[in-house]
DNA sequence: TTGTTATCAGACATGATGTTCTATACCAAA
DNA sequence: TTTGGTATAGAACATCATGTCTGATAACAA
């Protein structure tokens, strides 16, 4: 029953030179390092408006992400059935293509509160897959728990490394040695 | 060249106490939450004299964890040998030992700065372990920068998962999984 | 056009930072 | 034990970012 009416365009005009702020300034200097005053000088906002909207710097930023890396993460989800456990391909290829923003959120100074988001999704996928397997609990004895979380890790620790040292395979190399990897689970 | 003279007894004592009163802090409130004030306030020193030893908060903590953490991770370091790959087991027993702090320290909100010197450790351990091997080339055509990122980050996050849980297995077990997951490696 | 509402500009209190100063207490070495 | 050197305490200070609040103005939807 959540009465949603448009909103009114100056307030997504704000909204829009926020985000665009928050996202180069990101790539610029990294997300830790943006003030509030560096976003609203960005933005060319007023400080008033900006928490009439958001409370903190962290608010702006969840909100952005639940627009742009959470959807295309459930893009990913659909390509899963075909053979491997994790949409590994389609990450690499969809982190690659966008990797100024994803080095800058996820790289050695990257932002905490995305690298959780991004691997609570890993998790709660690899988990899913996992559940509904026909079980091959004859082979380990491990938890599911533990090889979820373990499958999730190494994929989210590839794809760091891969974007940190600047791609330096193409995505179908790099996922190969994933899968590869992780042939165990 | 580099005359060491023993430092004033003053000065042990005010390192020490801005040490101790670091770690009981990390682990109180978390390190990010952690000011300048509450330091000298809970070490009970004055201002000017804190900036006298310290440029900055991350400072103190670096010239702290290069006393304790890194020379903990050599002592890991020399029971590898004994068959594995990785000094998995006496990580997983040393970590639980103080797994108040290093719960602070690794967990969800961990210290990004921290947490960097365990993995650089972990993945020069793994790779100089990784180059001296009579090569197993024939079974993998993974570089080896892969394969000890992937060694080193596997370990790191199943020490995290494990602290973050509570420890819900004994060292001997958790270590036996991380065995299992990574013997293609 | 009209009533509503987002925005702006600015002032303001607050709290942390980092610098500088002087007097004092402590220290190591003679 | 005295002495010269030095670390510390205490306080003041400028600076900066934060978060709140005000009234005036501009843009909006209807």
């Amino acid at each position: 029953m959540t009465n949603e009416r448009p909103p009114d365009r100056r307030v997504r005009r704000t909204k829009q030179r926020l985000n665009d702020a928050l996202e180069s300034l990101i790539i610029e200097k990294g997300y830790d390092k943006i003030t509030v005053q560096d976003l609203i000088d960005r933005a060319d906002v007023g400080r008033s408006t900006f928490y009439a909207h958001y409370e903190t710097k962290d608010d702006l930023l969840i909100s952005w992400t639940e627009l742009a890396a959470d959807m295309e993460l459930h893009m990913a989800q659909e390509q899963t059935d075909a053979g491997s456990t994790m949409p590994s391909l389609t990450l690499f290829r969809h982190l690659g293509e966008h990797h100024h923003l994803y080095k800058a959120m996820l790289g050695g100074r990257g932002i905490d509160i995305v690298t959780e988001m991004i691997h609570s999704t890993l998790l709660g996928h690899a988990t899913s897959v996992l559940e509904r397997r026909p079980d091959a609990s004859d082979q380990t004895t491990i938890p599911i728990e533990v090889r979820a979380g373990f499958l999730a890790s190494s994929l989210l620790a590839l794809l760091t490394w891969w974007l940190d040292n600047d791609m330096p395979y193409p995505p179908e190399s790099i996922n190969e040695m994933y899968q590869e990897l992780t042939k165990t689970t």
